[in-house]
DNA sequence: TTTGATGCAAACTTTTTGCAGGAAC
DNA sequence: GTTCCTGCAAAAAGTTTGCATCAAA
């Protein structure tokens, strides 16, 4: 896979090193859609290694997360994570916490915008809307 | 002022009692835009009435929360509070922690946009754009 | 007088930290 | 061999809960 291969390159040439427990965990990210917190990572890797420990899934995600390769969405009930693509939104549905990408254009045109109105300068958005699934929908009629 | 009296108005018709702790936490967010923690909102309360506790402050928070009379953003560092006003986007400073409201008509555009494609029900939007303020964006050139 | 709200303390959940031992380079 | 990373345990941070008391209506 592309994207992981570039990643390794990256971590590589900052000295950071390539551990077992590391490339699990960007593996898995980067093939799930699930938008998982850190403890649903945590289960998920030691299905294959039994001994990886939650804080290693914290201090790994913080990593990827200071250097743009993983993004940390925060709803209730913790951080969810995700693989750093496209700038996107989330519509999480406030019933049963699914969460769902929807790729917009229109994103990166307010983030132009805003970014040449006022001074900030501008590194990444997260844009998140809250309602019902269509699973959910129909029990809140 | 107008949007304080049909908050109050609101809660009494819900069978909601008007308590000084609720009146001076409405009375603070709806004249601040400082998107405070819980904890400040508490610092700034007891400055007024020593004796309100973190856990009123939190009920309370929750209480107009569930009645979408305030907003909670989530960020590192926990919960931020503003009332609810229009649809907007945050403007957050990842090195100060400072938050600005900035006003965004095509948000609207998109909510129905995605509410159209997606088959979620969508009931609120939250949008952030982190990178650095015009203060500290100099120390990170 | 009747509830609903408050304050306190304790519990809980999620995240962070320090450090000794171990693994990547 | 050196340095960074890991796992463990403990601590910290943030939030929630239960309950007796209090006060708004």
């Amino acid at each position: 896979m592309q994207q992981f291969e570039q990643i390794i390159k990256s971590l590589k040439e900052k000295g950071l090193r390539i551990t077992p427990q590391r490339t699990a965990i960007m593996h898995y990210l980067l093939n799930t859609t699930e938008h998982p917190t850190a403890e649903q990572i945590h289960r998920k890797i030691r299905q294959s290694h039994p001994m990886v420990s939650l804080s290693t899934i914290y201090k790994t995600l913080d990593m990827l997360r200071e250097r743009g390769m993983v993004n940390g969405i925060q709803i209730q009930g913790g951080l969810r994570f995700e693989a750093y693509v496209e700038e996107h939104l989330n519509l999480i549905c406030i019933s049963c916490g699914r969460i769902k990408d929807v790729g917009e254009d229109s994103i990166k045109e307010i983030r132009k915008r805003v970014a040449s109105k006022s001074r900030y300068r501008i590194l990444k958005s997260s844009f998140e809307l809250f309602g019902y699934c269509d699973v959910c929908k129909s029990e809140f009629r």
